[in-house]
RNA sequence: GCGAAAGUGGCGGAAUUGGUAGACGCGCAGGAUUUAGGAUCCUGUGGCUUCAUGCCGUGGGGGUUCGAGUCCCCCCUUUCGCACCA
């Protein structure tokens, strides 16, 4: 590096000094007791980091500097500030890295961390390393399966079987995003489904509150509303479809089984064998012409007709032996085949057909529908292509009983072919119908949830253990919490084989076990739980990471929690929030929480691209952070990623756009040493009266900053400090010490480095967040005290005249008049209206003649 | 297809929420300084033309208003989610 003649600011000095005095001090976290005694609390969460073999990413830190940017922000106005970091190093991630590489993941994993926290210290974060987390450290997820546990005792972790990808030539479950179209990503094999037993949390008891307490969030409606789409409720009903025997249906040919539907209630004697369906349409009832299986509905055998069994059979085994990911993703061509069984509209009274077909989930709602094909698309496109009846029960504006339908009909109207209810409104239809028929006990109303309960489980190695013991007499028992953690064992070989289960099956040593309960031999669960569970309740550990025995401390939790602002990443807007809210919902209906939201505010930050590009390794157009730290040091890194683009939405990174905030801070450097210089001799102010200009512009300033940072209005924040910085200077003038210490102290979120060095210069002594005060500023003087105003005719600018800050509209419209080029406009057009509104504009409306 | 967000100079982006569009920065051009490069410092920089505070101008088209980037309606494009949710 040259000397650059501007100030001899020289950053990798400055960074490196000031960081060494940090920890001198102690500056940046709480040791000892000083987090129960803390008085007047931030805390500033960021979403932790997978620290991956590669290192930090500009994707990593420009959320930790925007999140260390707020809360330094907020540590200069007062608040003791908590802003712990820590290491998500459990998963898939880790794992497959450690298997390409060829290198344990216990290995791998404290190397990364150790590169990861380098890293981190040298872009300046406030990080208190005092109190940080490591997912895999056993000291932590001994609490994670103690939380696992504690679901477990209150019911809300039970074992349901459930689908997964599977290789048959790997013998191996594969996750979803090693499925690729269709094959496993190793082999090259097309993946089927299985069911196998695996731990859910029952996180769908908690949809409603899930949903309710969004509204009370300080979240960016974005975040709420992705969560709101998430969890999707939707009001419906469960109606009652009797399944009909052969003799039923062939008494009903012709079809009309029962001509009033209000005589027969439940009475076709079906011995109450039936197929209950959801529906957010009950109004449409009397047009579902027929009545649609999923493949793995239950009763497709029961219903299933002897001449069509085997069709039946076939169509179920292509469409289940279909992956997960591909049967999500089947072409909108609607398949499926007839079961030859029928079943009764409650409404109409008559049979209709029973067909078996994937575009209905099993997942969702009942696993069967009532197919309504005039009136949902999906039901209509199926209905043409098998040919089945399509009938009009609603009618919108312009359309009669019997007009046809050439597409479905999903708007509003009236009903028709609905006997009683013909005429009625669709929106008094929906409660009366499905009143009418939960009153002839044909159905009930039914809130229903996109969401679906939380799979824990997984088939591998790499995840805390699940902490629980099958013991063929009591059943799943959960570890003793005395006998916690359960101690991932260090296995050379965990690559997932063809055993078809989790790699810590294989230790025999290692999962036998007594059972707790009743002595009797017995066998550890050998499955791991979800990086998301470990992911779900970090925060409430760290400010408790002193504390061996508790998890974490009731004291510290009054203290220190809800988390007053968390920064994170959007691709974790739906899962991780959600799951650390039910988490923590949970543990407080538990009696271990006092609150039962975690995260009082979140805000979602943006992402960086490139060149109008996406970073990545295959483009070949990513930043190396290292590189540009190096070269500018991370102060300029710091500020240019926080001036590039508006925080919450990400931004351009340009080359070249570094030389901004890089030539700024050079300046800052140089005009305030120099005001040192100059004010030096005398040791007073610089001599002199304060600039009324200057003085203005800084109280502006202040008020811009101290109201943008908040809401992290960064990006404006920078440039309205560059503005002052430009006045300071402008035509080569030097500044005095009070024109620009409260920049430095704007200053210092963004460039924590040069502001405390400057700082020193300026004559303090300690570091500048504990010695400095947020600039105040005074509303009398960011007041201007002559305008320009703008002159309009018609609306159109016609001059700008000058005139005393608060002049009544006499005054203005004098000024203005005396402009020649007003008065051109105005001359011989008769004056309408005058709008004055003060210090802006003034604007003439005339009718020209 | 559905849902969400967004379209402003050559580029990244501002605009007190209906009041002078283009702040701040990059880039570019001219100049100063320098042995040279780099760095630094001034000055200029939306387009057009008849060089005037003249006309046009915030994806396109309509509308409301004295006044619209901002509000309303229609259309187009891009990005990101979700992929048949009954």
């Amino acid at each position: 590096m040259t000397s650059d003649g501007t100030g001899g600011y020289n950053p990798s000095e400055v960074e490196a000094k000031w960081q060494g005095r940090w920890e001198e001090l102690g500056t940046n976290g709480f040791t000892g007791d000083a987090l129960q005694t803390a008085e007047n609390r931030y805390y500033q969460l960021m979403m932790f980091p997978y620290p991956s073999a590669e290192g930090l990413h500009v994707g990593n830190i420009y959320a930790f500097t925007g999140a260390d940017v707020h809360g330094r922000f907020h540590r200069l106005t007062g608040k003791q500030v908590f802003e712990p970091i820590g290491f998500d190093a459990f998963g898939i991630h880790s794992e497959n890295f450690a298997l390409k590489q060829g290198v344990h993941p216990m290995d791998l994993i404290p190397s990364n961390v150790a590169n990861f926290t380098k890293q981190l210290r040298r872009i300046g974060g406030m990080f208190d390393w005092d109190h940080s987390v490591d997912t895999t450290d056993p000291d932590y997820y001994r609490w994670t399966q103690w939380i696992f546990i504690q679901l477990f005792n209150a019911g809300l972790a039970v074992r349901k079987e459930a689908p997964v990808n599977w290789c048959p030539s790997c013998m191996t479950v594969l996750a979803n995003e090693q499925v690729i179209s269709g094959r496993c990503e190793r082999c090259d094999t097309p993946v089927e489904q299985r069911r196998i037993a695996q731990w859910f949390f029952r996180i769908t008891e908690y949809a409603e509150r899930l949903l309710g307490n969004l509204e009370g969030l300080d979240w960016s409606d974005t975040t709420k509303k992705a969560q709101h789409n998430w969890i999707g409720r939707s009001e419906g009903a469960i109606l009652r479809f009797p399944i009909l025997t052969p003799e039923q249906v062939d008494e009903a040919d012709p079809p009309t089984l029962v001509l009033d539907p209000g005589a027969g209630g439940q009475d076709p004697g079906v011995d109450g064998s039936q197929i209950d369906v959801f529906t957010t349409r009950p109004d449409t009832v009397f047009g579902a012409t027929y009545m649609v299986l999923s493949p793995e509905h239950p009763l497709v055998d029961e219903v299933t007709d002897e001449g069509q069994a085997e069709a039946v059979a076939a169509y179920r085994e292509q469409a289940t032996a279909k992956d997960l990911v591909a049967r999500q993703k089947v072409e909108k061509t609607k398949t499926g085949v007839p079961t030859g069984g029928f079943c009764l509209n409650p409404a109409t009274g008559q049979p209709i057909p029973i067909w078996v077909a994937d575009y209905v989930l099993m997942e969702y709602g009942t696993g069967a529908i009532m197919a309504v094909p005039g009136h949902d698309e999906r039901d209509f496109d199926f209905a043409e292509a098998m040919g089945l009846p399509i009938v009009r029960v609603v009618a919108g504006e312009g359309d009669g009983a019997d007009t046809p339908l050439s597409e479905a009909y999903a708007g509003d109207g009236e009903m028709v072919n609905s006997g009683r209810f013909d005429g009625m409104a669709v929106t008094e239809a929906k409660p009366a119908i499905a009143a009418w028929l939960a009153e002839r006990g044909s159905g009930e109303t039914k809130v229903n949830y996109r969401l679906h309960d939380w799979c824990i489980s997984r088939q591998r190695y790499w995840g805390p253990p699940i902490p629980i013991i099958h013991c063929e007499a009591c059943g799943p028992v959960a570890v003793p919490e005395a006998d916690l953690p359960v101690v991932l064992p260090r296995v050379e070989d965990f690559k997932p084989d063809d055993s078809g289960v989790s790699p810590l099956a294989r230790v025999e040593e290692w999962y036998r076990i007594d059972c707790p309960q009743c002595g009797a031999a017995a066998r550890r669960e050998t499955d791991v739980s979800d990086t998301f569970l470990d992911s779900s309740w970090y925060f409430l550990r760290y400010p408790s990471t002193d504390f061996a025995d508790v998890p974490f401390d009731a004291e510290l939790m009054r203290r220190w929690l809800p988390v007053d602002c968390y920064i994170g990443g959007n691709e974790h807007a739906v899962l991780h929030l959600l799951y650390a809210r039910f988490v923590t919902m949970a543990l407080h209906d538990l009696g271990h929480l006092e609150f039962d939201e975690p995260f009082t505010r979140f805000r979602a930050h943006g992402m960086i691209i490139r060149d109008g590009a996406k970073m990545s390794k295959s483009k070949g157009n990513v930043i190396v952070p290292d590189e540009i730290i190096e070269q500018y040091g991370a102060d300029t890194f710091r500020t240019y990623l926080m001036f590039l683009g508006p925080y919450e939405e990400g931004g351009d990174y340009q080359d070249e756009g570094i030389q901004g905030p890089h030539g700024f801070l050079h300046r800052v450097f140089e005009t305030v040493t120099s005001a040192v210089d100059r004010a030096a001799p005398s040791d007073d102010d610089g001599g002199g009266a304060a600039d009324p200009d200057i003085e203005r512009k800084l109280h502006q300033t202040i008020r811009q900053v101290t109201r943008q940072m908040p809401e992290l209005g960064f990006n404006t924040s920078i440039a309205a400090m560059m503005e002052y910085l430009n006045a300071v200077r402008a035509g080569g003038r030097t500044a005095s010490p009070s024109e620009v210490e409260a920049l430095v102290v704007m200053i210092a979120p963004f460039a924590p480095h040069m502001a405390e060095e400057l700082w020193a210069r300026l004559g303090h002594d300690g570091s500048i967040f504990e010695g400095a005060n947020w600039p105040a500023f005074d509303e009398t003087k960011t007041r201007e005290t002559s305008v320009k105003l703008a002159v309009q005719v018609n609306g159109k600018l016609r001059a700008t005249v000058e005139g005393p800050a608060g002049m009544d509209q006499d005054a203005a419209e004098a000024a203005a008049r005396s402009d020649e080029n007003v008065a051109r406009y105005l001359d011989g057009a008769a004056l309408k209206r005058v709008i004055y509104v003060p210090n802006r504009l003034l604007n003439f409306v005339v009718e020209q003649a």
